[in-house]
DNA sequence: GAGCACTGC
């Protein structure tokens, strides 16, 4: 995938053809030379250092005044920036980088960050970056050879020799590829690359599969679950004078978890950490942190002292102003709305620009593509094109490339017709024009129902400021929203954060294994309802990770260490029982199905599904779907000639299945560890042999110990009825049961979209469900 | 007969 946001760059100068002359668009004639050489922000002298300020005025984008402003109890403290002396941190020395720093918005603001977090106790600093504003890099960097950053030796409670805290900054992130790719670009900038036949380096990073930390780092970047998995080994964060928790906006549930363990760590046992403070900085590209400030200023944390203070600074971005367009009343279908706007920006807009159009998903988006094509083959040929392109998380990598790539022929315009995957995750380069349908399909547990929906639903003002936001990147845009503007008033102020939209049952274990014995009153910025905390409780009970007094059990502790769901954890564990006695066969199954999307991709055309499934018919099994993905995994790990035909004969994602190769080995690894395997099993490739009908059964039945509760039996009707909650579900195309009738079935998943369906199924016997849950 | 986006010592 192309450009990660992460990578926090200045706009780029986009390279454009000079073509002289001019064009006719929609009977007029326009002359596009003027429109062929980008803008670029004004470099300003400030101060005798080069700064960049947003072009063409300081002024922020519409979009962005349009919102509510936060109320900050204190003041920014931008315009106390007077002093702004270069200051050439170690190792940064006459580096060819150092000029690009110098421009990067937040340079100036290097002492007043050294400043503030040098006096940082109890408090916390928020700083408000946009895009661009450099915060991701530049920060550690300000702050990794301050005195207070220094290893401590310190005495300990219960121990007798002395021990060490401090020495490194952690900065979190959401993403794998935006810690890795962060890091790789400090340690450019600080002159120690990264990499092996490197062992001392200032920077590392540390995320799942991949840990690249050399001795002696200080600053060092990672994704938010592996910092949530340091917690369990050390519950104060002693290796670490500081932590940054960046993108903070984004309001991941590992995050959430986060902060209330570092407000825990905060205003809990000084002791624990010798007396050094943890410094606390948090990072949010968005200016709705008011509950963030909230969150960390009142100490609600009982018997400890007075609040403390939430200090904010703002870092301006690098945005170009984008002007906001509304309808000006609701359009009644917006498929039709969204199409007639692209046709209208193409005829009245000038080139260069492509337009970047977010849809509801895939289906949108190809009624759309195919109308765009139709409309495309209408032009005449002496104005400019226009192509449809297509962009979501289900495209393969070459399918998705397409969508970042210039148009092929000048004077052609390029609409990116995407989801929210342009949002946040990538950035489409060339987008002048965004169009925004106002809405995203959202995925929303219901705890009282034990299911997921997946619908389409109005976004945030926040998300709305955001898709107008990438019109912006390399000049000023226009972001024409297909609703009106009391319907933008009357948006929410910011998403519904994870932890309040997902099943708490993993961060309800991830708090036990921590030692949080009172769940309801562990400090969360948002909290769950109290019902959705007291039925994961129950759920854990029943997988065997809670005792009967609520504490954790040896197995959950266990469960907790696994970077699998909790459910998951406890099949492993049934897996390893004399019992069953099948670890490395759900090792495998549990490989395939953690492994991000479907390992099996989907076809679109019948022909093609047809030859699809007859190549698929040596993996596919009866049993259902687990049995297939055990089956796939040791026939692909049989496989001994050329695996990458084999899956593309099948049409098996090959990414997924290599990442599916990762987790088993690194599961494999973990089992012998946690001595659920008493030896390494023997390396690949080893002859497949089908598994018998008897060890299928055991498998099966190991899943029924974390699924037991999502089950359902054949009705006379012929439908299936969930045996809690009595709901009729459906088979999902997607699964091998589709269209078959088993007495019983069990389901790994269950989405609510057109239909309440079932996924990832397996044929059971109605007698099992009751062992299961009689136990 | 169908899938917003991420992610884990």
């Amino acid at each position: 995938m192309a450009a990660p946001n992460a990578a926090e760059h200045a706009p780029k100068r986009r390279k454009t053809r000079q073509d002289s002359g001019s064009v006719t668009i929609g009977g007029k004639t326009i002359s596009v030379a003027g429109y062929l050489t980008s803008a670029r922000p004004k470099q300003v002298e400030a101060n005798g250092l080069k700064s960049t300020l947003q072009a063409p005025s300081q002024e922020q984008p519409s979009n962005v005044t349009s919102q509510p402003q936060q109320s900050t109890k204190k003041p920014s403290f931008e315009s106390s920036g007077t002093n702004n002396k270069s200051r050439n941190p170690r190792g940064a020395k006459d580096h060819p980088l150092l000029k690009a720093r110098r421009e990067l918005p937040i340079w100036q603001h290097q002492d007043e960050i050294r400043t503030v977090v040098k006096r940082l106790g109890t408090d916390v600093i928020v700083i408000v970056g946009e895009t661009g504003s450099g915060k991701s890099t530049q920060v550690p960097q300000f702050l990794y050879q301050e005195s207070w950053c220094k290893r401590h030796k310190v005495k300990l409670p219960g121990r007798e020799e002395d021990g060490y805290v401090g020495g490194m900054i952690a900065i979190t992130q959401p993403r794998r590829v935006a810690a890795t790719t962060l890091a790789h670009r400090v340690s450019t900038e600080a002159g120690t690359p990264l990499g092996k036949g490197r062992p001392d380096g200032l920077v590392g990073y540390s995320v799942r599969f991949d840990h690249q930390v050399p001795r002696g780092a200080r600053i060092k970047f990672l994704t938010e679950g592996t910092l949530l998995q340091e917690l369990l080994r050390d519950p104060y964060l002693r290796q670490y004078s500081a932590v940054v928790i960046d993108e903070i906006h984004e309001r991941s549930l590992d995050v959430d978890l986060l902060a209330g363990f570092l407000k825990q760590i905060l205003f809990g046992d000084k002791t624990q950490r010798g007396g050094v403070p943890l410094k606390v900085i948090i990072m949010s590209a968005t200016a709705e942190v008011g509950v963030i400030q909230e969150f960390f200023g009142n100490a609600a944390i009982p018997g400890k002292e007075k609040a403390s203070n939430v200090e904010l600074l703002r870092i301006r971005g690098r945005q170009f102003p984008v002007t906001i367009l509304y309808e000006p009343r609701p359009v009644a279908d917006l498929q039709d709305a969204l199409l007639k706007k692209i046709f209208k920006i193409h005829v009245e807009e000038p080139l260069p620009g492509d337009i970047l159009a977010f849809l509801n998903g895939q289906e949108d988006i190809e009624s759309a593509q195919r109308l765009i094509e139709e409309y495309a083959t209408s032009l005449a040929s002496n104005v400019p094109k226009i192509i449809a392109v297509p962009l979501y998380g289900q495209l393969s990598i070459e399918a998705q490339r397409v969508a970042f790539l210039p148009a092929k022929s000048p004077l052609t315009r390029k609409v990116v017709l995407a989801t929210n995957i342009a949002e946040t995750s990538v950035t489409v380069p060339g987008v002048r024009y965004v169009v925004d349908c106002g809405k995203a399909k959202v995925k929303q547990y219901r705890p009282r129902l034990g299911m997921e929906s997946l619908l389409a639903k109005p976004i945030s003002k926040s998300s709305a400021v955001q898709r107008a936001g990438r019109a912006g990147r390399e000049g000023p845009g226009k972001c024409f929203r297909l609703y009106t503007e009391d319907a933008f008033d009357s948006l929410e102020d910011s998403d519904l954060p994870e932890i309040l939209r997902n099943d708490v049952l993993g961060a309800v274990l991830t708090m036990k294994a921590r030692g949080i014995q009172d769940v309801l009153s562990f400090p969360l910025i948002d909290a769950p309802e109290p019902a959705a905390i007291e039925m994961a409780l129950l759920h854990l009970h029943f997988l065997g990770a809670l005792a009967d007094d609520g504490t954790i059990t040896p197995a959950g502790e266990m469960m907790a260490r696994f970077p699998l769901s909790a459910p998951l954890g406890a099949v492993l564990l049934a897996a390893s029982g004399p019992e069953f006695d099948c670890v490395l066969e759900v090792i495998d199954a549990i490989s395939c199905l953690t492994s991000g999307d479907d390992i099996f991709m989907h076809v679109q055309s019948e022909e093609a599904a047809e030859e699809v499934e007859s190549y698929r018919k040596d993996i596919q099994r009866r049993e259902g779907d687990i049995i297939t993905y055990l089956t796939t995994m040791q026939m692909y790990t049989a496989e001994n000639s050329d695996r990458m035909e084999w899956c593309k004969k099948r049409k098996i994602n090959i990414r997924n299945m290599k990442q599916a190769l990762n987790i088993r080995r690194q599961l494999r690894g973990m089992c012998l560890k946690e001595k659920l395997l008493s030896e390494m099993p023997a390396p690949d490739p080893q002859p497949f042999t089908p598994l018998s009908p008897e060890k299928a059964e055991s498998v099966i039945k190991c899943f029924l110990r974390g699924f037991a509760m999502r089950t359902a039996m054949l009705a006379p009707d012929g439908s299936f009825v969930t045996v809690h909650g009595k709901h009729v579900v459906a088979i999902h195309p997607s699964s091998v049961m589709h269209g078959q009738k088993k007495e019983a079935i069990m389901f790994l998943e269950h989405v609510y979209t057109n239909k309440n369906y079932a996924k990832k199924v397996s044929a059971i016997q109605a007698a099992w469900i009751a062992e299961a849950l009689g136990r």
